[in-house]
DNA sequence: CTATATTTGAAACGTTCATTTCATTCATTA
DNA sequence: TAATGAATGAAATGAACGTTTCAAATATAG
């Protein structure tokens, strides 16, 4: 039998995820991931394929992740109301934390290769996808509930709120006032009270 | 007296704007700006200094030519909410347009730079200063005019806009969908009034 | 212990990068 | 028309790029 690998896949793509999302994709070169990573060059050929490969691979981690801590967060929840809070929660505690201001890694992307390549491109739509079913489950909820309102449908006011967190995200990358920023989540959330 | 540029340096700035917008900064070589621009690498460096600092020219030609197109546009209409309005038409006009999903060049080079280059940071703090403040006059006027609400100051619902004109420029390059577009920006808008 | 299959390290691949150099070309004006 | 000085073209700079190569090291199973 061969040799196994030595390192977690997993914290490699944790770690290429953090690289990518500090420089960008074509702002990182190979010897940046090999630093950060600890991997030899080879070992990242051998195991990833190319530097577009692993950066996919690091995205749908990056995504992965963020789903797995939104979904934790969204338990502890069961009226929709607290539930679309929380997620504007989230972001907020996002913010706040990226005192770098790298911004999102996903919305990052969006900007810097949806038009280039197709891969990213049909990860981004589908990542899209999957964040407007979410929210249009929570405002479904909540006008079952009877406490969102009803004037809109709730694929509607999910793009709404999809838009809503993208601009959120967007604005805290130069704007990390925290007063500020829940007076703005607020204003947003009134539209759906 | 010696030769004269041949060139115009807005031409040569719209040009290479158009590059940066297509292919982010770091995704541009300067072959690619030869190219498009038509001059030589030596003009280039002769009459720009460096690719860092064509970048910053062109990121000030291409806020220059939208502010004037903002301003073009708004000089037709007389009251805030016309006003306002026109804002998010330009916006959606400006999505509808962009066939090849670039995105906005401001919020590409937010995404992109804000983390990596002093400069590009101050460039973008300033724009959006201005921009909140712009906003933040057409509300004042509409609640003035008492036809926006008052339940907030102008400067949270200017935040608001700018947040909501920035979520709706990323969600529309990979959604061109022009009706539901336009329903966001409705569901947007309701809640100044 | 030996055979095996893979990881690893280091060097090298050819290409492209941003930038510089410099002789030549050109339009101006004295 | 001759002197001027910027614009130009083409080549060269060295560094950095993503990727490949391959011998050496390594851990497992027989």
């Amino acid at each position: 039998m061969p040799k196994e690998a030595t390192f977690s896949r997993k914290e490699v793509l944790q770690k290429a995820s953090a690289v990518f999302h500090q420089k960008g994709y074509n702002g990182t070169s190979m010897q940046d991931l090999v630093d950060s990573t600890g991997l030899n060059r080879s070992s990242i050929y051998n195991s990833f394929g190319s530097k577009l490969q692993l950066f996919l691979e690091a995205l749908a981690f990056y995504q992965s992740s963020n789903n797995a801590r939104m979904n934790k967060s969204l338990l502890g929840h069961h009226n929709a109301s607290d539930t679309i809070k929380a997620v504007f929660e989230l972001y907020l505690q996002d913010i706040l934390a990226d005192k770098d201001k790298k911004g999102c890694l996903l919305v990052n992307c969006k900007s810097e290769m949806a038009n280039q390549e197709a891969n990213v491109q049909s990860f981004l739509e589908n990542n899209q996808e999957r964040t407007l079913a979410m929210l249009e489950d929570i405002v479904y909820n909540g006008q079952m509930e009877r406490v969102f309102n009803e004037t809109q449908s709730a694929s509607d006011y999910a793009l709404y709120l999809y838009a809503s967190l993208q601009g959120l995200r967007m604005t805290g990358i130069l704007h990390q006032n925290e007063q500020q920023l829940r007076t703005l989540i607020n204003t947003i959330l009134k539209v759906i009270h």
